[in-house]
DNA sequence: GATGAATGAGCTTTCATTCAT
DNA sequence: TATGAATGAAAGCTCATTCAT
């Protein structure tokens, strides 16, 4: 039942694999029903030793929340400042969202999909996921200032942008089995057909 | 010290009280934390009478859902018929998607978002879930038969708009602090968007 | 380990059964070092069963704290009624006063003797031991209206006096290998020394 | 987290300093409610450390009480020293051993008071305590010898004043919040009534 | 001499569920 | 049909303690 991995791990960074073991469980089981003893035992430590690490159950959630988006912000930073025209900045960045949320599933399931105790909802607005969000939308900005788009509105613009590739991006990680078309051809689709009907 | 509300409400279905106590308390505080308890005293029953009625706390979760989902294939088709105009009957059945979810936050979440415990993992694609799916693509093939379209890739359009539709969906569901713009005003562009991003 | 009871205690009073196996075991080993799963084995039931009739462990304690003053208060007013003469009224309601703790013990050290943690600390004054207390100070009242002490300060008597009986009692009851002499006339000798030195 | 005072407080002497901070806390919250972590915390060591200079948390009590104990022995003593009239000899003593709890509540509390596991069980008769009884029935001897008491049973008069200073003592000390009339008069009162009751 | 890392045992409490009636 | 009584299992969490360094 438990694999100890301490030693083939390097053991150095306990506090990330308790992390990751989280994570994975939050996403398969939902927050609520991930005890943390089933954590323990997937790293093959004891309960006690999580709370070395984490205040408690829903600190370790925040936490790996919090590095999730941190993560997430700086990869379509990165991805945009590869060009200098505002409408490829703003195509690149989506794409980078959906492909994030592709390379990382689980991290993209645990801040953006499952559902979690009313406690944390209200964080969102002051963590790193308002950054994430703020990215997207500054590119928008640029976009509207050039004149590219079909109403000047930033924020209706954004949270619609958004709307759509978290559409695509969860329900491509959701529901595996539904028979979808090729799956770049449909991320492909989806953003062209938001900017498309985003733009005059 | 609960008010027993059996003679004052004359209500001879009891299962159907249950479930609608079961339903309104998962929405307001999700389903694993909604113990049989409370929904007992909701409803001014002991908890073993629940057992009478449902097999199990999942038995009840599952009736409640395909009751309600049986309501979203039958919704969608309704508003449908309302109008002759395939774009028109495309829009309206769109609309009438999000709004379902945001009427039944809990349930949309059972089916569409929340990961849950492997009973249910085939469910989607055998549930009425499929059938209000199905509704949808039949209209875009309608569309495209009056060449109303840009492509006449019908399963790609559907799942675009599918896409587009759950996005929204969902993340007003679970991101209900994030500061949205106006609600309907958000709604509408997304399906505006998704419609002109669609067409020529 | 377990003792079960169920049949031969006639199973009527599982309540009064819960109670009087607390009252011992936070008597023999402190409230605090005491769990619920103690209690329930003592009497051979689960640990759950107790939330059936007490709301948590501070409440079996405050219930059975309550129920021996009101049985000493009971008691008291009892024997005092016996006589009309204030002083000899006094007497015997010291005398019950410690009679009752050496017939219960472990009833008075509940209430008397054993720390209590803080949140229990303030109950003392709005409780049944109130009333005991008070029926001893009317009694100290009436031999001042008659003029029979050597002081008209009733508060200031009545906390002498119990001081005298409280400790005489406590000895008794925790200190019972210490070589005493005869139990009845150390007794006696405190009673009549404390009366002695309150009168004129 | 904590500021650490080992150069400041300048002490050589942590093992006293480790019980200094645990009869500290010991009489603020209980013996069991304090945990090691809370009294490393104290004096901004780690828990282990505690452990070089104890072998458990019952043996960091016991050092404490017996500590304490020779003190209370020792006060008595001294005090009694200080007058060569054996009634004010009796009065400073009984007066000493009630400063003495008051100011020592919790080692009081242990020894006199509190149920102990069972190790402790036979600790008062060998103890310090037991001197420190002696010491009053030596004078209360005294007393008897200068025929100014109204018996001679030494040890009956001395149980009885044990009797009535015990109970001062432990009513202030559990009884914290009980509407006492102001604590010394109460005192005062307490040891004049059972000098005058056991007088003429 | 002192500690960081880790744990086994135990805590109070809640839960879904069963059973006899 | 409905329930009161009872429970096994498990939850999150804290504690005294150990061990390697």
């Amino acid at each position: 039942m438990v694999s100890r991995n301490r030693q083939e791990s390097g053991k150095e960074n306990l506090r990330q694999e308790i992390m990751d073991a989280a994570r994975e469980l939050f996403v398969a089981e939902g927050y609520a029903s991930v005890s943390m003893r089933k954590i323990a035992d997937k790293i093959g430590y004891s309960p006690t030793t999580i709370y070395l690490y984490f205040r408690d159950k829903s600190d370790l959630l925040h936490q790996i929340c919090e590095q999730t988006f941190a993560h997430l912000a700086q990869n379509i930073k990165s991805i945009q400042q590869l060009s200098d025209n505002p409408l490829e900045k703003l195509r690149s960045g989506l794409r980078e969202y959906v492909h994030f949320g592709l390379k990382n599933p689980s991290q993209y399931e645990i801040v953006f999909i499952t559902p979690l105790p009313h406690q944390f909802e209200s964080d969102f607005s002051e963590s790193n996921g308002k950054v994430a969000f703020d990215t997207m939308r500054d590119v928008v900005t640029e976009c509207v200032l050039d004149n590219l788009l079909k109403t000047k509105d930033v924020e209706l613009i954004s949270q619609t942008l958004w709307a759509g590739i978290h559409g695509i991006t969860s329900i491509l990680i959701k529901h595996e089995h539904f028979p979808f078309v090729e799956r770049d051809k449909l991320i492909d689709n989806v953003i062209e057909t938001l900017i498309a009907g985003t733009r005059a």
